[in-house]
DNA sequence: AGCACGCCGACT
DNA sequence: GTCGGCGTGCTC
């Protein structure tokens, strides 16, 4: 009699909430292998074959076995470990998403898992040190030191690419390959990043900083779970201190991971972990070439992968043995992921750091609400860094009453500086100090609107108006990248000359900055101005160079660089974050100045910040001038805390959309009708989601809160499983919303 | 997410 | 009469 075949469980990687079963592969001697959970394996499904991994848990008997299909090969990657395993299920759950859908984060690079044929790749020769005493007798030209020099610092590299990296032609690549300097290889597996020097000396620690590094040191010495808050203002020195931490991981054999908001990963970080480390870490971002993410994944899932630094992402990385995690800027709203799998990566770092058994560091000037409330309830633990380090002290932030200093008219239209802030200008670029001017709106004029007929220009795919970009002579969409020339006639009723700009964008800063400081040397930099690297190093290049003495920027001026020369900040519109009735908006809006004030002053010069509102009594104001956070900090608590809203209650929203709004409100209205009573939670909705219409979309919108102990993902599921969506109509479910938008 | 199956308009 | 549009539904 024939035993049954043996059947596996393999989570494919498609939004499929569970693992299928399939039979394990045959052997050349007819046997079956047997596999491990962890496995990673590629599987049939339909008429593709898709990466997958074996699961924990016995398959179903059930399945009819002519359903079942044969693993068609297992990976060489190793596996991933239970703990990975475990926590793609818990954010699966948490999220309520497809636990395919999570596991995909995690394989992200499907190239990462064929098995290598790759190309020759080159890297430092194991025994080169010992060929070091050769060197006398060997040239070591100029062009080969270079080559070494890059190869030093990470190997991995094609022929080509070092060549050019190095900036000598490929002979010299040959030539050292000849003379055993360096040694080519096939394998991806070996691709390595170079051990960080341990006993590179870092600069000397304030006292503050010191015991704030020992305490962290023995966290991760330890070896155990633990949050630990690290708030500190800016220019405190947080950064010197958690590497103290990191240093402290790699002594342990361990791994650690820096999760930064996409927008700080800028140079200036990495130049700072070289400085200190004497190599470059690991990076994982959105924008890393194939080959660079293939290299970087195996490395990781291999522990040759010291340090990686990374946006969001890389917090689903398959580590080997992760011995610490920084969250730097915890409180970045750009660490919530808002397509696909909506999850907070601060929030899941946590819950991966209990599962991998090490400390998680959260590194701040201005922590979250939630964050602080978890401080005050012993979950988190804090340690404070006072002072600014160099010993410049905060900047002075004053208040100006734009209903009492209007700005006045210029001849080309509008202005929006008022007469204080263009005096304190004048006063900043007259001693030969920089001055920067920020506002949070890119483009010329959020707005253009027809003074004929009144017709206001919006984007057809979006609830939104179109944004003039004067640079480009066209109007933009920010949501759905919908972009027009702009128009010579008034699209609705036709009249020339008639439409006219409303409002302040950076780039009518900047306009209105050169008609009043013809001598200045002005600069814009905002996220459209920085599309690469390397015009992003120029632009911090002209201004660290001094260069440019007024600097115009969005949000992005606020995040990573520090420009020593700049003694003034001037705010346009403090109070443009404050609408829109965001539940996070007033704290939002406080991190975003005090971050930006932040930019003001150094050691020989205190700051000098001027906000111009209308709404000078409003608290965030308030205590923005009297630099007292923590008082805004009790304040919005206690607003939220009123509200039973986060982080004192908990809410999930539900987004429903879909091409036809009648049958779209039609299900909404049978959703309605089916929210269930409960005690401690309640459903609101149907409302138009305040972008009703989203890339051609149209949306609705309901609010699940509930008490904080109530879990509003069992709500979701109860109540939205009872209906079944039309195809067309979408059901998403985010959980913690953190924008509204 | 793909990819095929399915049921209604313009083509050689 | 078919070729093909993308709406709908499944994938162990």
């Amino acid at each position: 009699m024939n035993k049954q075949p043996l059947r596996c469980r393999v989570q494919v990687v498609l939004p499929i909430e569970k693992p299928y079963d399939y039979l394990l592969p045959y052997g050349t001697d007819g046997a079956q292998i047997a596999l491990e959970p962890g496995q990673v394996v590629m599987v049939p499904v339909g008429r593709r074959v898709l990466p997958g991994v074996v699961w924990d848990g016995d398959a179903d008997e059930n399945v009819p076995l002519k359903k079942l299909k044969e693993i068609v090969s297992v990976s060489e990657v190793p596996p991933l470990r239970e703990e990975l395993r475990k926590f793609v299920e818990w954010v699966a759950n948490y999220t309520l998403s497809p636990q395919g859908s999570v596991l995909k984060m995690a394989l992200s690079v499907p190239q990462a898992l064929e098995d290598q044929v790759g190309q020759k790749l080159y890297r430092l020769s194991g025994d080169a040190l010992s060929k070091e005493g050769e060197r006398e007798k060997t040239r070591l030209t100029s062009a080969r030191q270079k080559v070494i020099d890059v190869v030093t610092n990470s190997g991995g590299w094609t022929s080509a690419d070092l060549a050019r990296e190095a900036g000598v032609s490929s002979s010299v690549v040959k030539g050292l390959e000849k003379l055993g300097m360096i040694e080519s290889y096939f394998e991806a597996p070996d691709f390595f990043f170079p051990a960080p020097v341990s006993d590179a000396v870092g600069p000397e620690l304030s006292p503050d900083q010191k015991a704030a590094a020992d305490d962290l040191v023995s966290r991760v010495q330890g070896r155990s779970f633990s949050t630990v808050v690290l708030d500190g203002v800016t220019g405190s020195g947080k950064t010197e201190v958690y590497f103290e931490a990191i240093e402290a991981a790699l002594r342990e054999g361990r791994q650690a991971l820096v999760l930064l908001p996409e927008i700080a990963l800028s140079s200036q970080w990495l130049d700072r972990f070289k400085q200190r480390f004497g190599v470059a870490p690991a990076e994982w971002h959105s924008d890393l070439t194939p080959a660079l993410r293939r290299k970087t994944w195996r490395a990781v899932a291999s522990g040759k992968a010291p340090v990686v630094v990374g946006a969001r992402s890389a917090l689903m990385l398959p580590y080997s043995d992760l011995g610490l995690i920084i969250v730097d800027e915890e409180h970045e709203g750009s660490f919530k992921q808002e397509d696909g799998v909506y999850y907070h990566a601060r929030d899941m770092a946590v819950v991966r750091a209990k599962g991998c058994g090490c400390p998680i560091v959260l590194a701040s000037a201005t922590p979250a609400l939630e964050t602080m409330v978890n401080v005050q309830s012993g979950r988190y633990e804090r340690l404070i860094l006072p002072g600014r380090h160099g010993g410049a002290g905060m900047p002075d932030v004053e208040l100006i009453d734009l209903r009492f200093d209007k700005p006045e008219r210029l001849q080309s239209g509008p202005g929006w500086l008022s007469q204080a802030l263009r005096g304190a200008i004048r006063q900043t670029l007259e001693a030969g100090e920089q001055a920067m001017l920020f506002l949070n709106r890119r483009g010329y004029a959020p707005l253009t609107l027809c003074r004929t007929c009144g017709h206001r220009l919006q984007c057809p795919h979006c609830t939104a108006w179109l944004v003039e970009h004067r640079r480009f002579r066209r109007l933009q969409c920010h949501h759905c990248g919908f972009s027009a020339a702009l128009p010579e006639t008034c699209p609705s009723c036709g009249a020339e000359d008639s439409l006219v700009p409303c409002g302040p964008g950076v780039e009518r800063i900047v306009e209105e900055a050169k008609l009043l400081f013809p001598e200045a040397n002005v600069a814009l930099m905002a996220s459209d101005t920085m599309t690469s690297p390397a015009a992003t190093k120029e632009m911090v290049d002209r201004i660290q160079n001094r260069e440019v003495n007024l600097l115009v920027g969005t949000q992005v001026v606020a995040k990573g660089y520090h420009f020593p020369y700049l003694t003034l900040v001037g705010v346009v519109d403090a109070d443009l974050g404050l609408f829109g009735g965001d539940l996070r908006a007033a704290e939002r809006t406080f991190q975003l100045l005090h971050q930006v004030a932040g930019r003001a002053g150094r050691a020989e010069h205190k700051g000098r910040v001027l906000l111009q509102t209308s709404d000078p009594k409003h608290p965030v104001m308030q205590t923005l001038k009297e630099g007292d956070r923590d008082k805004f900090l009790e304040i919005e608590a206690e607003t939220r805390a009123r509200g039973n809203l986060p982080p004192f209650g908990r809410l999930a929203a539900v987004i429903v959309s879909g091409p036809d709004e009648s049958e779209l409100d039609n299900f909404c209205a049978g959703l309605a009708r089916s929210i269930p009573q409960f005690d401690g939670a309640q459903i609101l909705g149907p409302a138009p989601a305040p972008l009703a219409l989203l890339r051609g979309k149209f949306r609705r919108r309901f609010l699940i809160m509930s008490k904080k102990t109530i879990a509003p993902q069992g709500i979701a599921r109860n109540w939205l499983s009872q209906l079944k969506a039309p195809s067309r109509i979408k059901v998403v479910v985010d959980v913690d919303p953190y924008s509204f938008l």
